[in-house]
DNA sequence: ACCTGAACACCGTTCAAGT
DNA sequence: ACCTGAACACCGTTCAAGT
């Protein structure tokens, strides 16, 4: 009963037909997907069986399709990822702004952060999309956003939004990798048992230190005149 | 002559043999290799065709061996991607304590970063054997001394060297990410100019942010009592 | 507009067997 | 102690052709 049956994972979804709009013709008809299906088809398989056995071809086979037909929605796997990653963050709960830019910048922290767990291995498929290049934008931007509010320059906001990006993606990977870890491994040694309430505890910390370090920043800037 | 040539890349290592000492019997012998002659290999590769190209096969006919070769040397791939990751950060320059823990600071963050450039892809093979749980503690343990010196509790500062690791290794893969699409594109369009001395400038910058978060993180912290 | 069928050029890993 | 040979169960991607 404690041991992993990694061979015999069923998928919630076995159809997965795209919407109810089948009608209009005759009764049955071949099923054809939009991009769109094909990005939420994604995005369930990344959470049911993660990154790593979210193969175009898995995919394929979940939306009853050859692999090949996915290249008709998308050029290549990283395009695919990119949407995947846009959908992610398109989920990101807005805060609305207040007069106190630190309290703004944790609540968008928050917010990224519950966006990233809200999907197994989120994280790193923000993170590897974010790598390349492609996509990612909308987290920094909602960043830069708070912390313009406290009023530094463009340059200043821009360079401290992606150091809070970077900790957020470094430290929810790493969380969401314990998660299944501690998932998978479930009757293991207790190993390092060093973080239980660091979770939430490091990440608010790591936003703390780097709105302090900004606070001192400026402070240290204009004492320099 | 700007265009790349993918397929006629030519690796400086052919032959790769191990050491001299081929000796002691008749002079042609078979080529046997040590675990570290392998994870020599592998840097190598790494350096020479990037993390995507790092494959087991490939590995494996650069040393002139089948690929199930490899596996009497390694259990896996993310086990030789461990000792690869370790061989990156033990080039690590190491710095001598001074009486400035910020200082310190800066100079561990630099070293990390150093090692980090000096191999093609570092900063994410680092990065994915950390989040996997396997090595990554020596760039941890370096800052986590620094950090200490600064006269801040063991939970602080494992909490703030955690912050700076993904701060770099965040920073560091984007930096290297852009090296090689720069090295590629060559004769694209403009794109993004956005980031010309941010490579090193916004690195600092994130140090700076995080030690000057410690330093306010501490007054706070005396003030309350 | 969206998909099939078939192929190409790969992967990581296992395992009996060799020396 | 270190490696071969052969196999297993996969990958991403292309492309002509179908409807």
């Amino acid at each position: 009963m404690n041991a992993v049956h990694l061979n015999t994972v069923h998928l919630n979804i076995v159809h997965y037909d795209c919407g109810m709009d089948n009608s209009e013709d005759t009764g049955t008809r071949v099923i054809r997907h939009t991009r769109e299906d094909v990005t939420r088809a994604a995005l369930s398989v990344l959470d049911e069986l993660g990154l790593p056995d979210l193969t175009m071809r898995r995919l394929a086979s979940v939306l009853n399709v050859q692999p090949s037909a996915l290249y008709w929605h998308f050029a290549n796997k990283q395009s695919l990822l990119a949407a995947v990653s846009d959908s992610i963050l398109g989920q990101m709960r807005l805060t609305p702004p207040t007069q106190d830019w630190r309290a703004d910048l944790h609540s968008e922290a928050r917010a990224l952060r519950d966006a990233l767990l809200a999907y197994r291995d989120g994280a790193e498929v923000v993170s590897s999309t974010l790598a390349l290049g492609l996509g990612g934008d909308r987290a920094e931007q909602s960043l830069i956003a708070a912390i313009s509010r406290g009023g530094f320059d463009d340059r200043t906001s821009a360079a401290a939004s992606r150091a809070v990006l970077h900790f957020i993606l470094g430290h929810v990977s790493r969380e969401q990798q314990h998660l299944q870890a501690s998932s998978l491994g479930a009757a293991r040694e207790p190993e390092a048992p060093l973080d239980d309430d660091d979770s939430a505890g490091g990440f608010e910390f790591g936003i703390t230190l780097l709105a302090g370090g900004l606070e001192a920043y400026r402070a240290a800037a204009a004492s320099r005149g």
